[in-house]
DNA sequence: AGTTAATGTTTGTGATCACATTTGATGTGT
DNA sequence: ACACATCAAATGTGATCACAAACATTAACT
């Protein structure tokens, strides 16, 4: 089938996840790479594996992707890489050059104030769409999920909290049944990609008011304008680290290459 | 020598247009085809071509696009057809249900209102956002928009007045150089796509006020407040037509294959 | 006659090959 | 020593082929 190496390539036991890491003539590209589903498409699950190693800032910006290279570490063929990639290019996770190349987006201060207002506008937006829509059982739904993050918060479990965070808010927007602008949404995560990571880690230091329980109040009370602002201000608390710009200029500084 | 691949200019496709219709089981498809240019890949071309198409109400929802179907009638091969697919699908212009079959979706009377309403919500955000970054230069290129539009307008040319509509409202957006939401915002318009041409054809029976006026008004006395509710009315007017139930459920019917 | 099983066709997915363009290194000239 | 021309490796694009799953049609059976 897809197998033409004769070598013994070391087998994919049991384990579950495991990190894969090429050295190349530029960068070191680490990405985890989960056990494929028999069940889902090859190109899909190198998209979902791209997605989640932008997402967790495993990819650094400004470094050049090229298919070969992906397929090598991913252990595929090159045809599902070019599928994914496109496909990432179009949700905006990724950028294609002039040069026909791939890279990751580079963060600019400017920038990633644009997408924090952004996110503002529409998940606000799209809270207040889904108000109305929001029975028992998605307001026990939320409840569950807002509990599942205070444990998280106090076993400090980053990865979990920020994973359970985005459940929350897509469990949110979804009760709203002609919802359309939850792939805009999640396109202005990928964007924000490893800064929604931090942002996490950092909120479990200033630990401010759960805008999440305020959120339920409103939708107890079915009051569209305080739903807003409690999904308003959990998302700018959330970056409330990258108010101060110098803070801010760090973490991308930090995730920016250097000019070429 | 270096192609902007990732913008999408506006083209004069009044030039050579030939039209290609293939009778198929089914339903008849008829793409408006365009001279390729040479310095655009494939793909590129083969984007833009189904793109048209599906923006201008060419193919009618609920009908499967095949891959070699399309590849025939582009007369290309299937590969950049399958990558222009992804990369629509990926813009939610195009829907992958799960017999991966690629088709336009259905709209739904509910559905066309939330797509409207995440317009205003959007485009307001993003011409509040690009208000301070407005020039003269920005400024007098919207007001020659605008005056071009009014002209279009008594000549009655439908066709021009939706494109230049279009770019008034890009070329608004635009002004604000960290701009992030304009690929959000084109992927409503993309989903409004045949809906879009409508409301220009009944915007021209009522000849409501001059919004863009009105908006350009507020941009001069840099009224944010004033720019947003300008941007707002232009839409909504633009869709009212739509306002009446009965109406709008006409044309989605009009748009809708039959259940099966 | 209506429902189900079997079969031939179509379609998406993935792999491999060919080629033009770009990239990066090497060598040359001033 | 530095800028420029030259050349080889690498890369994206596009075409073609192979195959399994899905589809549509036909045949068989109750």
């Amino acid at each position: 089938m897809k197998k033409s190496s004769a070598e013994g390539k070391p087998e994919r036991d049991g384990l579950n996840q495991r990190f894969c890491e090429v050295m190349d003539k530029k960068s070191p590209i680490e990405i985890t790479l989960t056990e494929r589903d028999e069940s889902v498409t090859i190109t899909q699950w190198v998209y979902q594996t791209l997605r989640s190693a932008v997402m967790n800032g495993q990819i650094l910006p400004g470094r050049a992707l090229t298919i070969r290279e992906l397929a090598a570490i991913l252990d595929v063929s090159p045809m599902p890489v070019r599928e994914a990639l496109r496909q990432l290019a179009a949700e905006n996770a990724l950028e294609i050059q002039g040069n026909r190349r791939v890279m990751v987006p580079r963060m600019t201060a400017m920038k990633f104030s644009e997408l924090c207002e952004a996110r503002i506008a529409i998940e606000s937006h799209a809270a207040a769409r889904a108000l109305p829509y929001i029975d028992n059982d998605r307001l026990q739904q939320l409840r569950e999920l807002d509990r599942c993050i205070d444990l998280a918060q106090e076993e400090g479990d980053l990865e979990r909290i920020s994973i359970l965070n985005q459940n929350f808010h897509r469990a949110l927007y979804t009760a709203n049944p002609h919802q359309v602008t939850l792939p805009l949404i999640e396109s202005l995560w990928l964007q924000l990609g490893p800064f929604m990571r931090l942002a996490t880690s950092k909120l479990e230091e200033h630990y401010v008011i759960d805008r999440h329980n305020e959120a339920m109040r409103a939708i107890e009370k079915q009051d569209a304008l305080a739903l807003q602002l409690a999904i308003s201000s959990d998302i700018r608390e959330g970056f409330a680290f990258a108010a101060t710009p110098e803070l801010l200029h760090r973490f991308i500084e930090q995730s920016a290459a250097p000019v070429s």
